[in-house]
RNA sequence: GCGCGAUUAGCUCAGUGGUAGAGCAUUACCUUGACAUGGUAGGGGCCACAGGUUCGAACCCUGUAUCGCGCACCA
């Protein structure tokens, strides 16, 4: 390998290895490969919109999802990571139409018609469809390309309409009209999901009507839709309200439409609140949910009271609003053909005029928006399809962790007697049923609230881009049944099969894939809620519902990794449909995201243009600095303040490890190895290669360390902890093996005499000098092989560039890193037997602790007194310092010399530091500024002084000795001693200093 | 309104009862043979507030405030 240059360029190297991933089929999953020693690991990818493009919320999502999987391989899994893409119909059908109209081809989609414009949506689906898997390329997603699927594909399409006839025939799925959120921009029906509420300062409109019954007697009406009017069908007020109950069975004159002042009842319902308002409100059935129900309400107490009155209530609710939220001709002359903002503005003028209008006052209420569109919805009474959600206990009891029931009580075999109970010991013996669990489990319940107030799922969608409603008509023919209707009349009698059925204004319906032959059976138009294809996703994408190898190897999938936003959209339903359709949940594990906000903590949205675009983010620093810099910033369970800084953080991040292999590399060029292989860089080192008899004490620190940082990140990747991780493997890297032990092993690699005792009483055991070169060499070797391959699913560019660079992959079995540092083996900690190898005792670690504090202390003198030169140091030591050590203090401490006299007696005013290894001296003769060695010293007894005025007043307090702990007691008893002691030394020098 | 979460250095966050931490930012100094995308040293905190439990509270309990999220909703 050449010389490496100075600084990382990613890009050249991050596409060069995601080609040879590629070629080598690195990321193939194949489940004849799944063994019990080989296990099964999967995830699907949530599919992004087929028209989107790569935001850094999918930057998160899909580097979480990366860096599981690149693990899981090094564990030896065999791992799937399934990509694809949603066909987002709202979203792509606004996109391609918008097109279309901007190119001038159309003025409307009925332009086009149906046919052509689905023609059109997947022509453009085909051109511009999958940018974004191209730029998850770009970030590195090690997914299975090969599997890639799309909801829209043929057999995905065929999974939901098989889906979809099931429900049917199983009752589920049903037709109705209903009130339903309408959005009038998309021009479709929603479902409560895609409506969000948005909190709006507006008016509230008060305005009287006169009592028919009572001329002289006015209501008085508070309203915040005055458009609306027109729609009214009654008044009511509360029965109990003592205002108004006596009006009831009275009526009101309605004031709008002026050719149309019909005389409403006024009626009592339980719903209307005395407090709000005036206590008086209009009844619009044909626009609020509410109101609708008020209707129901009272046509019911009608009709059971007296038939003759079925006639005149039996007429619909009056609507008067076209789907795209114009106003209509019933709502009068003066609003019909103004959009409903426009009208409102009207109905007040109007209102106003007829001097109806009381007074308007500032009032704050939510408004339902429509999620896509923006814009705020409509109520609206429509025939839509409906689902009551399938296997809803199952998903519900699935979810460790929810509301009042522990991980451990949720997890007992139903049909237990104790299942209510109090749960078994652990020892119990009871096995738990699976669990999914949730990360972080707060989450856990708000699912279980939601699965506990399920609503039916409005599916239908008045789209033309999706998967059509597999339901077929039957025209109605009013000159009496012919052949075909009788014989689907005698199906439906029978109930022979359960497809057919009897829909109430549409008349026969036949629901599957195909319609029956013969007859002009007619399929319904609308096309299905996008998320009714994702529910699917888990098994639909692995071939269901035919038993294939993939389904039986990876499914359930372990982990999947979303947003917290589509907890109900999709993680709930995919939960639901896996009981449903495979009997078994989805995935074990949920990881949630947080949200990516801006530097202000505001959400990335395209109208405030604060959202970076990540492909920008990876020219500019790399895609592992960028998968670094979001992983470092994204804490479980929090949201990200997303700020270009740690991308550059995480690009300095790169550079600092490509230098640390640069410099490694540096070092056997010199050819002083005589272990150095031919190719003149050893492989990565193994326990052998190092001779622990020849472990300096910086050697031990640092695989010391290397144990900690293996434990410490292994179990922040178990659980999930991702930002811990890179907290510490950067503490590792950085502060650890760079700053303490690679400067620490220049005393032995650039030594030049340099080992020789300088201390009086040498001990002159140090081994000669290339061997113990040679055995730093190797633990830098071990340490780095070690550490590259921590950090590879989180880097997973640099680390295999270095891995090969450095000749790591030399002697390793070709699957397992000889070919890709992604199947080389993860890092297990040391066991006892390793410590034992190397001779590592926990002391160690407090010898180079003892001595790097010592170094710290002594770079806090220089400083203290401005020195920036080298100088020399003399230490007076507690206790005989093997020649190794010095020379490493002289190195990290930049001293020239470092003096070791035990009878060292320091001229007056030389200033002085108490360290571990004795009293460390700065001799500056004449240069030294006595007030200002003075004033240290000073400031340093004074914090002397109070701690040990700290400890002896808990110590002196009766309470406390007789109550705390032994182990507390003895620490403070120390803590004691060691102040005293600092106090002494302190005092000593000051008088020293005259 | 109900529920959940947060509140620790200028910023982003660790810290599950025993001497308050990290990174960034900032200040000073240093271009020394891996790295200036770097090194060294420093400054900076009544741990939101008020009570309580305890020998001892950032940490446990109660309440309050502010912010965020979810659910419901009064027109």
């Amino acid at each position: 390998m050449p010389e490496l240059d100075k600084t990382y360029t990613a890009a050249e190297v991050e596409a060069r290895w995601y080609q040879q991933w590629l070629d080598d089929k690195a990321f193939v999953a194949d489940p004849a490969r799944v063994s019990e020693k080989r296990p099964a690991y999967s995830i699907v990818i949530p599919p992004p919109n087929v028209t989107g493009i790569l935001t850094l919320g999918h930057v998160l999502n899909n580097t979480i999802q990366d860096i599981l999987c690149r693990r899981a391989r090094m564990l030896g899994k065999e791992v799937l990571w399934l990509p694809g893409t949603d066909h987002a119909g709202i979203a792509t059908q606004n996109v391609v139409e918008k097109t279309l109209k901007k190119q001038g081809g159309i003025k409307h989609r009925d332009d086009l018609g149906r046919e052509k414009l689905v023609e059109k949506i997947w022509e453009w689906k085909e051109k511009h469809g999958g940018i974004i898997i191209q730029q998850l390329k770009k970030l590195g997603a090690s997914c299975d390309w090969s599997r890639e699927r799309f909801t829209m594909d043929e057999d995905y399409s065929c999974c939901v309409q098989k889906v979809f006839v099931d429900l049917y025939k199983k009752g589920l799925i049903y037709r109705g009209k209903r009130m339903v959120n309408w959005c009038p921009s998309s021009l479709t029906a929603l479902s409560d999901e895609e409506v969000v509420m948005k909190t709006q300062k507006g008016l509230l409109y008060h305005f009287k009507v006169e009592v028919v019954e009572q001329p002289g007697t006015w209501l008085e009406i508070a309203t915040t839709r005055p458009e609306t009017i027109p729609g009214d069908m009654a008044i009511a007020v509360n029965p109990k309200d003592e205002r108004y109950k006596h009006l009831i069975g009275k009526h009101a004159r309605r004031p709008l439409p002026l050719e149309n002042q019909a005389a409403l009842p006024i009626i009592g319902d339980e719903h209307v609140d005395y407090e709000f308002g005036t206590g008086v409100l209009k009844v619009t059935p044909a626009h609020d949910k509410a109101d609708y129900e008020i209707l129901l309400r009272y046509r019911a107490a009608v009709m059971a009271a007296s038939s003759e009155l079925v006639d005149k209530y039996s007429q619909g609710p009056i609507d008067i609003m076209l789907p795209n939220g114009v106003m209509n001709n019933l709502a009068g002359k003066d609003l019909a053909g103004i959009e409903r903002f426009e009208a409102r503005k009207i109905a007040i003028a109007l209102l106003t005029e007829m001097g109806a209008m009381v007074k308007e006052e500032p009032h704050q209420n939510n408004v339902g928006y429509s999620e896509r569109a923006d814009v705020p919805i409509e109520h609206r009474l429509s025939e839509q399809w409906f689902l009551k959600y399938p296997s809803v206990e199952a998903a519900r009891e699935c979810v460790a962790g929810r509301a009042g029931v522990s991980p451990a009580e949720a997890g007992i075999m139903p049909g237990s007697s104790e299942a209510s109970g109090k749960m078994p010991d652990a020892a119990g013996g009871t096995p738990a049923l699976p669990q999914m669990r949730f990360f972080p489990d707060r989450w856990a319940k708000v699912y279980d609230h939601w699965m506990g107030n399920l609503q039916d799922w409005c599916i239908s969608r008045q789209l033309w881009w999706g998967h059509r409603v597999p339901v077929w008509y039957l025209p109605h023919n009013p000159d009496g049944l012919t052949e075909e209707q009788r014989r689907v009349a005698e199906i439906i009698k029978n109930k022979s099969d359960l497809r057919y059925s009897f829909i109430t204004g549409r008349g026969f319906a036949y629901c599957d894939i195909e319609p029956p032959t013969g007859g002009n059976w007619l399929q319904d138009p609308d096309v299905l809620d996008t998320w009714f294809s994702s529910w699917l996703w888990p098994f639909a994408t692995m071939g269901w519902p035919n038993k294939t190898a993939d389904l039986k190897a990876f499914y359930p999938t372990t982990d999947l990794v979303t947003g917290p936003d589509i907890i109900f959209f999709w993680v709930a339903r995919m939960i639901m449909a896996g009981y449903e359709w495979m009997g078994e949940m989805p995935f074990k594990n949920v990881y949630f995201t947080g949200i990516i906000r801006d530097k202000q903590g505001r959400k990335m949205s395209k109208s405030l243009g604060n959202s970076p675009d990540p492909l920008e983010l990876i020219e500019k620093f790399g895609a592992d600095a960028l998968r670094f810099g979001i992983m470092r910033s994204a804490p479980l369970g929090a949201d990200i303040a997303f700020d270009d800084k740690n991308v550059e953080l995480g690009r300095n991040f790169c550079t600092k490890l490509w230098n640390a292999a640069r410099f490694r590399q540096m070092q056997s060029s010199s050819g002083v190895s005589p272990e150095t292989s031919s190719t003149g860089i050893p492989p990565v080192a193994t326990e052998a290669e190092i001779n622990p008899a020849l472990l300096t004490s910086d050697d031990k620190w640092i695989l010391f360390r290397l144990n900690t940082a293996i434990n410490e990140v292994t179990s922040a990747l178990e659980e999930y902890r991702f930002s811990d991780a890179t907290a510490t493997l950067y503490r590792f890297f950085w502060s650890e093996y760079c700053d303490w032990y690679v400067e620490a092993s220049k005393a032995v690699l650039q030594g030049s005499a340099g080992v020789s005792p300088v201390n009086s009483d040498g001990t002159g055991e140090t081994p000669a000098l290339p061997s113990r070169k040679a055995n730093t060499l190797a633990v830098m070797d071990f340490v780095l092989g070690h550490t590259l391959r921590l950090f590879h699913p989180f880097l997973p560019f640099i680390t295999e560039e270095l891995w090969h660079g450095m000749g790591f992959n030399a002697d390793m079995p070709e699957n397992q890193g000889g070919k890709s540092i992604m199947f080389a083996p993860w890092p297990k900690p040391f066991s006892e037997d390793e410590l034992a190898h190397f001779g590592i005792l926990p002391e160690d670690e407090k010898t180079a602790n003892d001595k790097y504090e010592t170094v710290n202390l002594g770079r806090g003198l220089k400083s203290t007194f401005n020195i920036t030169k080298r100088v020399r140091f003399v230490i007076k030591p507690k206790q005989e310092l093997p020649a190794h050590e010095i020379e490493v203090l002289r190195i990290l401490l930049n001293a020239d010399p470092l003096d070791v006299d035990a009878s060292y007696a320091a001229k007056k005013g030389t200033p002085v530091v108490l360290t571990p290894l004795g009293e460390l001296f700065l001799p500056l003769e004449g240069l030294i500024d006595v007030e200002a060695e003075r004033a240290r010293v000073t400031k340093e007894l004074n914090k002397a002084s109070d701690e040990l005025g700290k400890v002896r007043g808990k110590l002196a307090d009766e309470n406390f000795i007789s109550k705390v702990p032994q182990k507390v007691l003895d620490e403070h008893k120390q803590r004691e001693a060691d102040w005293a002691a600092q106090l002494a030394k302190l005092k000593t020098m000051l008088e020293t200093l005259g």
